[in-house]
RNA sequence: GGGCGAUUAGCUCAAUGGUAGAGCGCCUGCCUUACAAGCAGGAUGUUACUGGUUCGAGUCCAGUAUUGCCCA
């Protein structure tokens, strides 16, 4: 075999393969769905974006979960389907095309309906398209081939065919009421388009005076102007102040009318000053207490917002004006009272950004109880849709419940066109609330109604107004699917899997769906409702086009990369539906946890380099599974740690616990695979013995392989990319990691056992490591470690695991002692006193250092003879007379019998210049290895042996004497407290007859084995303490 | 006013009722042949408050405070 050795550059480059497998997957219709193809069928819908939109993070975070459900199925072997498009946004596009007409100097009226809607198509050719390129960027694993859009043809069928069925069973009627009216935009708009926002307004009390008796009654409103079309008074009937009032009547000052006092329930006697004015048609309370009452409703505005004929002298003035005109002239009457300041809501056209008027008006009405019933019986008696999390149902179910007739025409051009013509010869030739309509599928049909009922020479008009958008939209998983036709995707496709969008739409979208759906399939669209939470800002507000603190998702790709950020707002969810936040700074638009995340794509890059540099050029498949019987320790453990971690993921993921998988992704490649596994290969790898090194590459190529897969659907691009390098299969193989087979937990490798004897051996790792650290050793130099256990299973794992230790823990002699039989075991070859002589030697030949250093080393060399029986002879230390004259030999003479005489001191003084020795040529430490192993009864009389435990075994590290001795007591202190603290709290527990006797057994054992590691913990520290002084 | 959330380390967030963890930031030491976008080690908490249930409460219950969202 030719052994191509594939390389990698250091860092990842995010938007080179980006762009390359995004391209890949589109051309090669990777995720193109087949209905014919084997497979339980798993579709999703995508929430259509507006097609004037731009993608904001909303879309990026909502994407990156449908992209990790949708991929993580397919490569489960579903039949999976994602089907992507758009909605034609009615009152947004209209608004933007007629921006640029008045930028012209024209208005559609102008321009006609015909004009106007080809300009409009024009446009949406020309931008429509923004939002779904930037949802490619995204990644996203879409079916294009079905790409749909609100006003194309088969989904224009469908609203048609909509339309007509409730029509023609009564579920559609056309009548006049209190609408949402935008004058911006000079439409009904639907609830949804409405935002209530909070504002500093006013209270002004108005004074209507009594016609039947002196003096006035007094009013309070917010909105002034609105007196104009004042028809009533009301009072609470039990407020005393008042009920002496009812049935006499007030006249409205401005426009002379008299009008009644009424008593009504609704009126809260501590609102103002208990007494409202009533204005039936252009408020929602006094609508209805219009109704209860019988009284006029009076029109003041024309469909702009100014005040049409009804409003008497103010005719013709902005609503704004004439509320300050029809102050003045109250002013003037002497009529106006008390102004206070008044925090109260305003309903905000959604597009418009201009205040909502209350407008009663004629309209197209769809009857909503017939339609919410049955859903509501799905929810109650199935529940059905399921919604995730669970809470969110129970908001679902109380909109249905109240729910009102749901106003569905718009006073627009762009959107479908109500499928009604007029009989406009019947009433004059123009259209009027009374002209009779039919309702056609076209004005063929319609027409041949028409003549039956009016004759031949009837004139027809079609309605002008168009449909409101979201009916479409709650035709969509169904009409996207070729209803009413049954089509293959509908047969095989429908209901889809899993809707998955935000809490803010449940009421408009999801309720609408479901009861469109159940009305015209009889069934429920979707089996799940995954509600995610809202992306937040770094200063925890709302994204908002308001509040304009939106941050660019595509920002933050160019910077990171999308797998990048879509793994941040993943990994970020914690419980479904909750809220995420995201760091940003404006500053210099960078974020520091999508920061923290490109660092992760750069690990996996790294660990993925490291394998493919040790593979010998081969693939995982040439390379094969290793054969079981040869698996080393560290081989079983990480397809043990692997197989684990396979099957949390697929737990969390089969309950949208998408977050939580991300997490475990994290941890087990950053920290399993990379930071213990790799390290534990890399002797092995370098090694000469060939069968351990071969099942080490089998193993690593095994595992990052079989890693790729399951971090696929959480980071599409990078995997693909390094999945086609390790696989060796370019661009041109067409194969693709999205089609491969996510992995399997195989419980046969799976051992939880080994796991948690692996788990002693990296915490005896980090506990040298940690008794390294506090004892300032440098981390090039390698020390002697002791270990010492009364459990022989411990000491099993130890002696199996001696090695790793060894190894990671920068460990040159590893004893491990059975503190019972004083079994020693030796591991650790000694250097020969040549050897580091010489390496003294070539040391200060070559480095003339200061005069301290050097006396040292002398002392070294001094040292060394003192113990003859150990040493060579004196003429093997060359450079001793260049010591004697630099340092002078009385100093020496003296040291020497100061420091040499006892053997104790001279113990001591080998660990200080061990331990200085290798400080001084860290950088070749193990050619300078100590020559003496200290016996055991040294280490254990020594003074300066530091001492740690892990489980209970105790690990002992023999020092040099350099370290911080106040420190290290300070530090032992603190430890030796808070171990007591905790055996205080473990002895309390199991002193109590209660906990002993109801707790669980096995909880009571717990407490049992920290107590007596917390003990032995204490036990050793306190040592620690004594011989510290 | 009604409903639903949230409040845990400096920040962002975790923790089937068993005695609190991670990432980032911070401190110390390291350019150790995959990675300085890195490695090793370290410090940091009256779990918002007050009660209650329990052998045991961050977790369950009640109330309070603060905060966010939805609805009116």
């Amino acid at each position: 075999m030719t052994a191509t050795i594939p390389n990698l550059p250091s860092q990842y480059d995010s938007a080179a393969s980006e762009a390359k497998w995004q391209k890949f997957w589109e051309e090669n219709q990777v995720f193109k769905a087949d209905p014919n193809a084997p497979g339980e069928p798993y579709c999703v819908v995508i929430p259509p974006p507006n097609v004037t939109g731009s993608l904001h993070m909303g879309h990026a975070f909502e994407t990156a979960l449908i992209d990790a459900l949708v991929r993580y199925h397919r490569m489960c072997g579903y039949n999976t389907l994602w089907l992507p498009g758009t909605d034609h946004a009615s009152i947004a596009v209209q608004t933007i095309l007629e921006k640029q007409l008045k930028a012209e100097g024209k208005t559609r009226q102008e321009l006609g309906r015909e004009a106007f809607l080809d300009r409009a198509w024009k446009w949406k050719a020309e931008s429509g398209g923004t939002i779904v390129n930037q949802l490619r960027r995204l990644g996203v694993s879409v079916d294009w081939s079905r790409e749909r859009f609100t006003m194309d043809e088969g989904l224009s069928k469908a609203v048609l065919e909509a339309f007509i069925k409730l029509y023609d069973e009564n579920l559609i009627y056309r009548g006049n009421y209190l609408v949402n009216w935008c004058p911006a935009s000079q439409s009904a708009v639907s609830d949804l388009e409405v935002e209530n926002q909070e504002v500093n307004g006013h209270l002004w009390h108005f004074r209507y005076p009594l016609v039947q008796s002196d003096g006035y009654v007094e009013v309070a409103t917010t909105r002034p102007e609105t007196m104009l079309g004042d028809t009533a008074v009301a009072v609470n009937p039990k407020d005393d102040r008042y009920k002496h009032l009812i049935g006499q009547t007030v006249l409205l000052p401005l426009m002379e009318r008299e009008i009644p006092i009424i008593g009504d329930e609704f009126v809260d006697p501590a609102f103002g000053t208990g007494c409202v004015k009533v204005t039936p048609a252009h408020d929602l309370n006094d609508f209805e207490m219009g109704k209860r009452n019988n009284l006029k409703f009076i029109n003041i505005l024309n469909k702009d917002g100014t005040i049409n004929e009804n409003g008497g002298e103010f005719q013709g003035q902005d609503r704004f004006v004439a509320r300050k005109n029809v102050i003045k002239r109250l002013e003037e009457e002497g009529l106006l009272g008390e102004i206070e300041d008044y925090k109260h809501t305003v309903p905000y056209s959604d597009r418009g950004r201009v205040p909502i008027e209350p407008l009663l008006s004629t309209q197209w009405f769809v009857k909503i109880k017939p339609l919410s019933e049955p859903a509501l019986a799905d929810l109650d008696q199935k529940h059905s849709p399921d919604f995730v999390p669970d809470r969110w149902g129970k908001v679902y179910r109380d909109w249905l419940v109240n729910l009102k007739d749901w106003c569905i025409s718009r006073q627009l051009w762009w959107g479908h066109q109500i499928p009604a013509w007029y009989a406009v010869s019947e009433t004059g030739g123009v259209l009027t609330d009374t002209t009779p309509f039919m309702v056609a599928r076209s004005e063929a049909e319609a027409r041949e109604k028409a003549i039956a009922l009016f004759g031949e020479n009837v004139q027809l008009e079609q309605d002008p107004d168009v449909l409101d958008t979201w009916f479409s939209a709650g035709l969509w998983p169904f009409s996207t699917l070729g209803w009413p036709d049954k089509t293959p995707d509908f047969k095989r496709y429908y209901p889809t899997a899993t809707l998955v969008t935000g809490f803010d739409i449940i009421f408009f979208w999801v309720a609408r769906m479901t009861m469109m759906a159940k009305h015209f399939t009889g069934e429920m669209p979707f089996k799940t409702v995954y509600i995610h939470g809202l992306v937040r800002d770094e200063n925890n507000k709302k994204m908002s086009k308001s509040s304009n603190n939106g941050i660019d998702p595509l920002i933050l790709i160019d910077k990171y990369g999308t797998d990048a950020l879509r793994y941040t707002l993943v990994r970020e969810v914690t419980g479904a539906g909750q809220d995420i936040r995201l760091e940003y700074n404006r500053k210099t638009d960078e974020s520091v946890s999508v920061e923290a995340s490109r660092n992760f794509t750069n690990k996996l890059w790294n660990a993925s380099r490291f394998v493919l540099m040790n593979l010998d050029g081969k693939t995982p498949e040439q390379l094969g599974f290793p054969d079981k019987s040869k698996l080393e320790l560290s081989d079983r453990w990480i397809l043990s740690r692997f197989h684990q971690v396979t099957q949390q993921i697929r737990d969390q993921v089969d309950h949208y616990g998408l977050g939580e998988s991300a997490k475990l992704l994290y941890e087990f490649i950053w920290g399993d695979f990379c930071d213990w596994y790799i390290e534990l290969v890399k002797p092995r790898l370098q090694g000469n013995d060939t069968a351990s090194r071969q099942v080490a590459q089998q193993t690593l190529a095994y595992v990052l392989e079989e890693t790729l897969k399951l971090l696929h659907p959480f980071m599409p691009h990078i995997t693909e990319e390094i999945w086609h390098t390790v696989t060796q299969n370019d661009e041109n193989s067409g194969k693709t990691l999205a089609l491969q087979t996510y992995p399997v937990p195989d419980s046969t490798l799976i051992n939880p056992d080994l796991e948690q004897q692996f788990e002693l051996l990296i915490g005896t790792i980090r506990t040298i490591r940690n008794l390294r650290a506090e004892a300032d050793i440098k981390p090039g130099v390698k020390i002697q470690a002791i270990l010492q256990t009364e459990s022989e299973q411990e000491e099993h794992i130890l002696k199996s695991g001696q090695p790793y230790i060894q190894d990671l823990a920068k460990v040159k002699t590893l004893r491990i002692n059975h503190p019972q039989t004083q079994s020693i075991l030796e591991s650790a070859e000694n250097l020969s006193e040549a050897d580091l002589l010489s390496s003294i030697a070539t040391f200060l030949s070559k480095h003339q250092r200061v005069l301290l250093t050097i006396g040292f080393i002398l002392l070294t060399l001094i040292v060394l003879k003192a113990c003859a029986g150990v040493l060579g002879a004196v003429h093997e230390i060359p450079l001793l007379p260049t010591f004697l004259e630099l340092v002078g030999i009385g100093y020496t003479t003296r040291f020497t019998q100061q420091k040499l005489w006892k053997v104790d001191d001279r113990q001591q003084l080998f660990d200080q210049i061990e331990q200085f020795k290798t400080e001084v040529v860290g950088s070749r430490p193990d050619d300078l290895e100590p020559v003496f192993d200290v016996p055991p009864s040294v280490i254990e009389d020594s003074a300066q042996t530091i001492v740690g435990v892990v489980g209970t075994v105790r690990v002992a590290i023999p020092l040099a004497g350099l370290i911080d001795l106040v420190a290290l007591k300070a530090k032992t202190e603190k430890d030796l407290k808070k171990v007591e603290a905790e055996i205080q709290s473990l002895s309390g527990r199991l002193s109590n007859a209660k906990f002993v006797d109801k707790a669980p057994a096995d909880v009571v054992q717990t407490a049992r084995d920290a107590l007596a590691e917390a003990e032995k913990q204490a036990e050793i520290l306190q040592t620690r303490l004594d011989r510290l002084g």
